[in-house]
DNA sequence: AATAGATACAACCGCCATTCC
DNA sequence: TGGAATGGCGGTTGTATCTAT
């Protein structure tokens, strides 16, 4: 397995490749295109198997390659995404115009992980134990150890904690019952039924952190999982009490943070309208107390997703 | 200057999914 | 319809280059 038949011809070469190589594979394709990654070595002169020649080609001759280091942008969206995707590369990749998953690799296994596994915080909680911040290792060291190749592992650290500032943000009110209702222009889904969110703010200090948490049925966050999920900031992300996304609240009337237990966030359509209308800054929490935002522009990361989300 | 260790990255390997006959 | 061929992906390895001593 794995040595396709082409490959199985002693006269196959291995190795580096040679610029004359190089050079005879990219006139071959230039002017017959790949039809049959098989057949491209025998027309285009080459004692390499086909599988190796679509290696080269993809990642490294094709003309629309970009080469060079990495953006902080792309860093940034490689982080984003490896956390929502795991190891997914060619995922990843498609994501990075011009970028391949070979490349993405490697660099997520040399400098990311390199950069990831330094305990750098800009923390502003100066009661953070080493004991979390062993966590927070514990869990990157796993995440990169192991094949997360769903959004569940993102939640393997046990109890995870998001902060995600949003504007603009879901349309509705806090009633009468300290719920906050949001305003249902979207709901022609009858499974929208539910959307209030139970409002745990702060009696004394009206118009800061709100904490609410979610009475939609859970689960809805699947169709979105398989595409992309919260984006964390690896460098920050801690276990804390609570899953909890925080969400800057901005409306014509007020200027709130308001806090999205995700453990019962969920609604497939409302989520779609919940990253679409979401651009903001992410960063984590630890005993609902923030310990770091990052900048991220969630648009730019939304944008970059599948439309079929 | 020599050398060992670290790093970056190209390429291969093994497996799975899909296509084709 | 089943098996062979092929494409594609993620993991791993090999090697050139860089850096520290």
């Amino acid at each position: 397995m794995g040595h396709h038949s082409c490959c199985n011809q002693q006269k196959v070469k291995r190795g580096l490749w040679s610029p004359e190589e190089d050079e005879k594979l990219i006139k071959y394709i230039t002017t017959h295109g790949y039809g049959c990654w098989s057949e491209v070595p025998e027309k285009a002169g080459l004692q390499r198997c086909g599988k190796s020649c679509r290696l080269r080609w993809i990642n490294y001759l094709r003309p629309d390659i970009r080469r060079g280091r990495f953006t902080p942008e792309e860093e940034k969206l490689i982080i984003n995404l490896h956390a929502a995707v795991g190891n997914r590369w060619a995922h990843i990749a498609s994501h990075l115009p011009g970028r391949t998953d070979n490349e993405i690799k490697n660099y997520w296994n040399s400098w990311i992980k390199k950069k990831i596994r330094k305990p750098s915080r800009a923390t502003t909680n100066s009661n953070q134990s080493s004991q979390s911040q062993n966590q927070q290792l514990e869990f990157l060291n796993q995440d990169l150890a192991t094949k997360p190749q769903n959004q569940e592992t993102l939640f393997t650290i046990p109890n995870p904690s998001f902060i995600f500032d949003i504007n603009p943000i879901l349309p509705g009110h806090v009633n009468a019952n300290n719920f906050y209702q949001i305003d249902h222009n979207f709901q022609e889904n009858p499974t929208l039924n539910s959307e209030t969110w139970h409002i745990n703010q702060p009696q004394d200090h009206p118009g800061e952190m709100i904490q609410f948490t979610s009475s939609i049925n859970s689960s809805c966050l699947t169709p979105l999982l398989e595409n992309i999920m919260v984006p964390i900031d690896m460098q920050s992300c801690v276990g804390g009490e609570h899953e909890i996304i925080a969400v800057d609240h901005r409306n014509d009337h007020q200027m709130n943070d308001q806090w999205i237990d995700t453990q019962q966030y969920s609604c497939s359509s409302y989520n779609n309208f919940f990253w679409e209308q979401t651009e903001g800054t992410f960063g984590t929490t630890h005993h609902d107390e923030i310990i770091s935002t990052t900048s991220s522009n969630m648009r730019d990361v939304i944008s970059s997703f599948p439309s079929s989300l």
